[in-house]
DNA sequence: TGAACATATGAACAATTATTCATATAATGT
DNA sequence: ACATTATATGAATAATTGTTCATATGTTCA
């Protein structure tokens, strides 16, 4: 039988500060168009960041910056290919996230 | 036939601005932890305000202006009962948006 | 080695935001 | 009408954040 670990706090019966906390962190990445654009584009294939800002019509370094934080959170990787890096989805989570906020705007 | 309404925006393929801004819209309302955390608190019940704030032990101001950010977003809804002002989920999207989140953090 | 190209980074700034405090609104019971 | 209880709201403040600008780092090729 699969160990089960108790997430939940003894008084309340939710899940415990720390975890939600996590949560909210997870979709603040997901709260800012620019994030979310980029991890959009990047749902069909890689892009170097030079495809990524052209694409959004916004500067690289504006796209850097986000890109550093989206790696921080584990969403983005990258590999390098000469001067060139290319970012990835990391996870397929991200994917499905999307898909359900695009749902829920759109039902 | 089922009429199919174009979202994509025609130079780049992908949803038009105007859709991946307000998916980042919805996912602001889950990027705050005390937002997190009523409407998790919210998933199995109703609530009033003063249990809310009792549950997370935060004032009930601070409950006030978020619940009021969240019935903006169409996120909870509410109804009066004598002097107490229940509020509820508006949405089951809501519970999986956040079984979501709590899936990848555990993962 | 040096020029050219791709990306990263630090500081600065403007804008947004969550909470607090004080007070207002609304409903109830006496 | 008045005191009490529940909730809402406006202003103020501190903290966070996204973008820009200037510059640094790293890679390639001549």
């Amino acid at each position: 039988m699969a160990k089960k670990v108790n997430i939940n706090d003894k008084k309340t019966g939710m899940p415990k500060d720390e975890y939600l906390s996590d949560v909210a962190d997870l979709f603040k990445m997901f709260s800012d168009s620019t994030r979310v654009k980029i991890m959009f584009a990047l749902m069909d294939k890689e892009l170097c960041v030079m495809d990524i800002s052209s694409l959004l019509n916004m500067t690289q370094s504006a796209i850097s910056h986000q890109l550093k934080i989206l790696k921080s959170a584990n969403l983005v990787s990258n590999r390098r290919e000469g001067k060139t890096i290319y970012y990835m989805l990391s996870d397929d989570h991200v994917k499905s996230i999307i898909a359900q906020g695009l749902d829920h705007i759109l039902e």
